[in-house]
DNA sequence: TTGACTTTACTGCATCGTGCAGTATATGGT
DNA sequence: ACCATATACTGCACGATGCAGTAAAGTCAA
């Protein structure tokens, strides 16, 4: 039986149609770029193209350098149109695991330091990716795109990240100020203050985006 | 051996601090408050407080209403202590998943309609969901919290996800402006539109956050 | 030039998590 | 009386992840 064409092997087929890739960039390729819309792990990427392969969708070869060998991974045209029908299809809804979250849920549970330091490593986290895009638009003004005639496509994403990033950034520091009136995670209920900001959000607004 | 503690049992630990909860419940209550922050198949909660009752963090009795029964879960003070020392450890940095933007990326393998369709499918998902929270904030004005003691940490979650599905909203909006000028999703690499909006975001600016 | 450390380049395996099918009772409406 | 829908799960196949293991190539310093 011919394996299963998932997401993530569509998102592989994607990259092969660029140029071929080994294993081993495929990986490096999915950790810079795809990460943001598609975070898959290595192991994945190195099952992914073999599938690919299997379908015909791909095919590889052992590229020898001394006494090492990698397999480089190379689109066929049934790839291309099997990608082209990709388009057609139904798009997943969107699912974000933010642990950071969870623990505000339930702060209640441990102490308001705790709950500071969730905000600050959800920051970090946030930072870091946040960083790296800004310093790809700049390379992209610089050097350039590594695929010129997508540009478009790219700056078209970054600006969805870099808005999503602040927008978190933002909130993170309106968490702050707004814990920093507590004097306990716990039992607290509907304060006045409370009270205002769910009046704000019953009418769909909220104190940062508007 | 003890099975392992993951995020997820302890989101479902949480949950049963609150009250008992029969399995089905619990499948519900995370459909309803956990799965923006944390979104797992009912079927792995079905499975979590099995292994809470062989680690000793809760208990189960089956509660029988005519020829049916079910399972009913408690938090033991062993569940409670874990609970507390949870909160003591590194959160997981955050993860999303969004094919829309997967397909933006790969937009040139199919037409301009698929990509305006790939931003219909995620603007709808985001408005569903979007339109539940502000009703969920509406029904805490009117009826109260199920927990009114925890009403102060709910709100502010619900702060970031209509802060979070706004800044999605606006950006659908503005990707779809920017698409109405392309003829085509191939090839246009940087345009002066894509060059503007690369500078803007190079500096650490998006046209619509700022 | 030898040794230590990092990067490249994977594979196998155990385990986690999801989707789906299947089973069966209860309930509300026509 | 019948049908749809909600309740209340379990088993199983398979997708995805993490981790350990293997091994060659590059790199820098004593």
């Amino acid at each position: 039986m011919a394996p299963k064409m998932t997401t993530s092997s569509y998102a592989v087929l994607a990259l092969l149609d660029l140029k071929p890739w080994t294993g081993y960039e495929l990986t490096q390729q999915a950790q810079r770029s795809l990460r943001y819309a598609w975070p898959k792990s290595a192991r994945l990427l190195y099952s992914e193209p073999k599938k690919l392969v299997e379908r015909g969708y791909a095919t590889t070869y052992k590229e020898q350098s001394g006494n090492r060998s990698r397999n480089v991974y190379e689109i066929t045209s049934e790839g291309r149109i099997a990608l082209e029908e990709w388009t057609e299809t139904r798009t997943q809804p969107p699912r974000m695991e933010l642990e950071a979250l969870l623990r505000l849920l339930f702060a209640d549970h441990g102490s308001i330091e705790d709950l500071y330091r969730a905000l600050d490593e959800l920051e970090a986290d946030i930072g870091e990716h946040h960083q790296a895009i800004v310093d790809l638009m700049a390379s992209y003004l610089d050097g350039g795109h590594p695929f010129p005639h997508r540009t478009h496509l790219s700056v078209l994403f970054a600006t969805f990240q870099i808005d999503m990033f602040k927008t978190i950034e933002r909130w993170i520091e309106f968490a702050r100020d707004e814990i920093a009136e507590w004097e306990t995670t716990k039992d607290l209920g509907m304060t006045a203050r409370t009270e205002t900001l769910t009046r704000l959000l019953a009418n769909d607004q909220t104190p940062l985006s508007d």
